[in-house]
DNA sequence: GCGCACTACGTCAACGTTGACTCAGGAGGA
DNA sequence: TCCTCCTGAGTCAACGTTGACGTAGTGCGC
């Protein structure tokens, strides 16, 4: 084993060149499956590659090409761990790999100054490409980026300046379907929760809650509007102070997972979650399984990646496409939770 | 904006240099903040860095460097996709994030000629270390790899060759105690619906139940063992298999997540899922919210993160320290399903 | 006034690879 | 026979950066 030595430096072309008694050059031919080389020399360089381990070093071949490509592109999300950005992550992979390339990831946690040193990172690292889940607020840092010619696609939310890809999900359309079928049932006061207004999809889902109280000749109770829930805890908080209304809704509309999650927390523990309607927007593993099952939007997360990664690469491959916007639709799991009539 | 034109040339230090009328050492040296430099030369370097934008080329400079860092390590798991693994990703690149460095990831699916592909891949781009999630089987690459010196640890699952550090989970104790906590209550028909045995883990798990029947002088009853339960579907069909039997356990010990699961949708299916005890092998989001809850072993996901982390950290940093094999503790969270006596 | 140390730079080459170019030798045609 | 073209190589420099080393100018002690 490798016990006491350090880090073994490296073979490279000239070793194997010397050892196959050939030029560099020729072992790089070899290496690229570029033509001029005879078959004995192919082979005798295959060999000598083989024996001394030869793996050719990307970062000195980049640097000298002339399309000066990393095979590597940035994404950049909100939070890693968050199973939305995971599985966004992994469709980007997926896709990446069928072009060789590789994936440098990073949690932007919402921090603005957080994403504008990831960027930084990501740029000194010359990737191929980056793709952005855009932290709230101003988007300066992007758009610097984006007007070097970085090519980037935008993820979840769109771009607040111009000439840029985006993928984004049917927010304002779906959260209007859920609370259209909510008013279909009968119900006339549906509650909103929803995540922090600076995020552009809660304002987003708010907006197709607006126009679904509209479109069904409902009007907007301003004491059932609950935003900014940042996280379970001020969800729970809300959803209590509504429940303890005196005139409280029977529907819920909770436009974001973990806010979905803490308003059904509170339903159980009062035990009106027979009684009380409630759609989420975004879909979570055991929905299925809760009592009544949780009827959600489910947006189509591998879809929005699979999107998001496709629009890197053409952006990659040509820099002078158009700007393209793409919008993956979401879709009504109905599950029960949200087929409770209003009571009486 | 950029339309028209193509990706724009990064300015280099040539260029900054140019601008600042200094020579590119010059340069370098205030990049790096090292002495040498007069104090009216440096703001001339920042201000033309600034008004060029200059931002320094990494692969150029490690390429030339003589540590030869990338401030980059590979980041190679079964699924990103996976809550465990993205969880597990997520506190490597924390921890990354404190030294400067960028994680590139890749999913290996559990494929060993995909896991060979990705690592060479990523040791042509020259990652300074590698976290690994060893697919199951032969870990020739893995070897390999290390032998040259490349620094490594494996993660969840130990290596099976030598002077390798590697950071996994109490999975046979905390098994065991599953298993005895079961017995305690009584139960003396413990089924194991387990994923597949190739997995080291899953056999550890299997192990810690054979021990916990044995330490409370139980029976192995070979038809209530279930393995190689790759998938839901697999453990739900298993499940009601063994509720099917003639002799029915009266506890199910589940050693995987999504055999968790799946067995969990048998039981409430038949409404059986307050007779019968249940515990869980790793916990999931939701657990708290059944009826009842579901008991289950929680790994420390974040604490094996840092801990992998520290590990390749300080073995890029000393090749020479002596292998170190962590343990991370994982804890019983008793929520009702794994209290149930057996009847009668 | 001379040597010496010290500061603030500059010069040069090299990291590992590849684009542009050169060149020897043989085949083929006029 | 001579010229051209093609094949299979090799040579050289450069990508952007930094380590090693050189050097002009200043300050200071004796």
């Amino acid at each position: 084993m490798d016990s006491g030595a350090g880090r073994r430096p490296e073979p490279t072309m000239r070793d194997v060149a010397a050892l196959a008694r050939v030029s560099a050059k020729t072992v790089s031919r070899v290496i690229n499956d570029q033509p001029g080389v005879g078959p004995e020399a192919i082979e005798r360089v295959r060999a000598a590659a083989r024996t001394l381990g030869y793996r050719p070093n990307l970062t000195a071949s980049s640097l000298r090409r002339s399309d000066k490509r990393s095979a590597t592109i940035g994404v950049l999300f909100e939070d890693l761990s968050n199973p939305f950005d995971s599985a966004l992550l992994r469709a980007v992979e997926d896709r990446a790999r069928q072009s060789g390339v590789l994936v440098l990831a990073g949690s932007s946690e919402d921090d603005p100054s957080l994403q504008r040193e990831l960027l930084a990172s990501l740029a000194s690292r010359r990737v191929d490409g980056m793709v952005v889940m855009a932290v709230g607020g101003h988007q300066d840092a992007l758009q610097q980026e984006r007007e070097r010619g970085t090519p980037m696609v935008l993820v979840d939310r769109p771009p607040t300046f111009g000439e840029t890809d985006s993928v984004t999900t049917t927010n304002r359309e779906s959260a209007r379907e859920a609370v259209v079928q909510l008013a279909e049932l009968g119900h006339r006061d549906i509650a909103f929760l929803g995540d922090r207004q600076t995020l552009w999809t809660s304002h987003e889902r708010y907006t197709g809650y607006l126009e679904g109280l509209a479109h069904s000749g409902l009007k907007l109770r301003k004491d059932l509007v609950c935003t900014d829930l940042k996280g379970p805890d001020l969800a729970e908080q809300a959803t209590a102070a509504l429940l303890d209304l005196p005139d409280p809704p029977t529907a819920l509309f909770t436009a974001q997972n973990l806010v979905t999650v803490g308003a059904m927390r509170v339903l159980r523990s009062r035990r009106m979650h027979h009684r009380i309607a409630q759609i989420g927007f975004d879909d979570f593993p055991l929905a299925d399984m809760l009592e009544p099952g949780i009827t959600v939007v489910r947006q189509d997360v591998p879809g929005l990646g699979r999107k998001a990664a496709d629009l890197i690469f053409a952006r990659i491959e040509n820099h002078h496409l158009p700007p393209s916007h793409a919008v993956i639709p979401a879709t009504l799991i109905r599950r029960g939770s949200g087929e409770i009539p209003p009571e009486s």
